[in-house]
DNA sequence: CCGCATCCTCATGGATACTG
DNA sequence: CAGTATCCATGAGGATGCGG
């Protein structure tokens, strides 16, 4: 039998007139946001979704998806390869609340990484939003590379950006261990003692000028 | 018997090392921060709460409670009065991104307020977060009063905050309906439209002062 | 393989009653 | 007032199946 079912599955709502709260039905249920997160960089592949997200049940990430799709979040792109899933240009615009999340929960990551599981894909979310108020005048580009995977930190006047898949691999480029790479923009390493430890390589003196020291911290609980 | 149900519940964590996971293994959970909105204003008790989040189950508030306080975001006081909850330094931190949370689930107030539940309360959030980017030199200080409720919108060179039970009520004082509010910050209306319709009454200067037109509109979606 | 849909089990949420 | 204790409904996690 053709049963086919549509699984259209209606949210809880708080039934709120707030739009927080009115938020929070569209993105507030378990696993939303860490798609959204994982979209943030660039359109994803379903199976690359659903390993880069250990732990997601295939029917949960396919009705979040869903969902989002619904919502106006996510975008469902067939193309020759197959399907793709993007943000929407408002899907686009949670980087800044989630950054913001991001920056309040720095202060966890001080546990250290434990059995955690760790993407590098995650650090374009992490780092600008842990350099939050750096600046560089001129502009400095570096490479990071962990877990054999490269993204590209831009520090301009405007503040800190990155970017996956660049058009050329900056001149300088770090390649670190997680831990490493996250206790620097966290502040919990300093450029000294990270180069001391000898976990990294890279030129000092570009770093220095994208890591100052002196900069107002979120992080000093 | 003597049993006491400790209800220690771990919640469930995304096991990621991310410092945006893991702010979802603390403030991710249903009316987790709902709560955390109800208290910013100001430290509230339990039946307040109870009654302000309308549908929450108590053993639920109870519980989320019990977690806010051990992941240190949420301070249990006992005063002479009772108990009351409040947020810690850390907590109350939380603002930024659920600002900015709410200015991204603006539009979705677009659909009207229909059957939904409406604390002025929640105002001491969303007028900020709405007029995020306004700025007023001399500062500008308004009255709201919605729902038999004042709070103080404030507006100086940083931008907007609000205040509840502030020292002093401002000369002016905007009374309207909880849609024509937020309609006004969200943009959805001018003060034109809004003096026109009868709604409320104000003082037209301060009030253009207050919200000017030609600000960057984050909800033009 | 990829992109899901179904099925089953158990953890979590929701409603209500009750208690110090 | 400030919660606990209980019970039922729902959602999450995991395995598997299945058409393209």
């Amino acid at each position: 039998m053709e049963k086919v079912k549509q699984t259209v599955r209606t949210p809880r709502s708080y039934g709120q007139f707030c739009a927080f709260a009115r938020a929070l039905d569209v993105v507030g249920e378990r696993w939303t946001l860490l798609i959204v997160r994982e979209l943030l960089p660039g359109p994803m592949r379903y199976t690359e979704l659903k390993t880069s997200l250990a732990g997601i049940a295939t029917n949960l990430l396919a009705e979040r998806l869903r969902s989002l799709e619904a919502n106006g979040v996510v975008e469902r792109r067939l193309e020759q390869s197959g399907v793709s899933y993007a943000l929407t240009p408002w899907g686009a615009e949670l980087h800044e609340p989630m950054e913001a999340l991001g920056r309040w929960g720095a202060p966890l990551l001080e546990t250290g990484r434990g059995d955690d599981a760790f993407q590098p894909r995650w650090l374009a979310l992490a780092l600008p939003g842990l350099l939050r108020g750096v600046t560089a005048n001129p502009p400095v580009e570096l490479g990071i590379e962990t877990n054999g995977f490269a993204l590209v930190l831009r520090i301009d006047q405007d503040g800190p950006s990155a970017m996956i898949r660049p058009d050329r691999q900056p001149s300088t480029v770090l390649s670190a261990a997680p831990e490493v790479v996250v206790g620097l923009a966290a502040g919990g390493l300093t450029i000294d003692q990270a180069l001391a430890s000898g976990e990294f390589r890279g030129d000092r003196q570009v770093l220095s000028t994208a890591f100052p020291a002196e900069r107002e911290s979120a992080v000093d609980r």
